[in-house]
DNA sequence: GAATTCACTGGGCAATCTGCACAGTCGTAC
DNA sequence: GTACGACTGTGCAGATTGCCCAGTGAATTC
């Protein structure tokens, strides 16, 4: 089985210049190298991921620990597709607010299921959500459902057409590294 | 390893109602529950998936190949938190571009690791991009980053205070699968 | 109504991997 | 110069994976 693992052996610090992360707030140039590689082939283990970066089992083992202890790595969730799901329309929403209801406002927003994400940002006190539906037509249910409470003044919606660029961690995953690996 | 696998058991349908998801575009209750268990306890093998769903492994193997397939999962990388990795600061901005410099735009943000990800939207036929950042001051770097390109006009920035609603997917495959059970 | 197909169950086997542990090396810090 | 932290390499028992087979029950087909 697979349960909790108590790291026996050592820690990690990268094969290059000084064990660990001389940084405080980063990863090395071997913790990047295996975010990558996780990212890539996901499904390779331990085993074969150390034979791949060229480093020993344990450190790889230790490494995966950490990370995932330091909160860089929050899991391995399965990466669902909506659009395969039979919800292939995505828009964003930015939502006005009355003021003293984003409590309410956010109780009401998590229980909508079409609701993939919420945040609450500057400019007006405004909300950012991404929303999906079936269908255009459905849009509007989905979006009816979502203003249709009252503590939500208006929203304005924008309907996704393209993702030319789907989200993506390898390039920041590859730019912590290299930065501290150099120091800020 | 883990290579690929050619299926050679059966496919998979569910064990409620009818084999195999009835409508055309989802998954079934089985499905459902499969993804659910997964993006919970991602580390959980085949095995003890099985268990826990209280049906045959194969069967698991085979539902698990076919969602794979059918890109209903595209995979299983590491959940990175950009915060961990020392990017605490995340904003959405939406460009204005200059007609016709589509291409060229999406290069350009394609280029930048802070662009994590890049969405053409109806509205004025903008981008919403999201970006992170080191810190506040570090964002203006980001976005003088982005907006310092030939084609766009213009760029509204929000920055994310909170986060009450992390990408989430569950909520969304617990309606897809009831929804196939009960039929469009 | 009988045949066929499909999806799932349950069992089995060889190969592999995981979790855990121990001894040894190397560079840095005290 | 001694200690410490991090990594290497190796070993072992137990668990899991990939693959295969035979059988069952329900739905579709002829």
């Amino acid at each position: 089985m697979m349960t909790s693992r108590s790291v026996t052996h050592a820690m990690p610090p990268p094969s290059s210049s000084s064990p660990g992360p001389s940084g405080s707030s980063g990863i090395d140039q071997l913790d990047g190298r295996l975010i990558v590689l996780l990212a890539r082939e996901p499904r390779i283990g331990v085993l074969e991921a150390s034979r791949r970066l060229g480093v020993a089992r344990g450190t790889v083992q230790a490494r995966m620990d950490r990370l995932q202890s330091n909160g860089v790595i929050r899991g391995f969730g399965p990466d669902v597709d909506p659009a395969a799901l039979g919800y292939p329309v995505t828009a964003f929403a930015t939502l006005e607010i009355k003021q003293g209801q984003g409590t309410e406002v956010r109780a009401h927003l998590a229980g909508v299921p079409e609701v993939l994400e919420l945040h609450t940002t500057t400019g007006h006190g405004d909300m950012l959500c991404r929303l999906v539906a079936r269908s255009n037509a459905d849009l509007q249910r989905v979006i009816d459902r979502v203003v249709g409470f009252d503590g939500i003044v208006r929203a304005s919606t924008a309907i996704v057409m393209e993702n030319p660029v789907p989200l993506r961690i390898i390039p920041l995953v590859e730019q912590a590294a290299a930065w501290e690996d150099s120091g800020p």
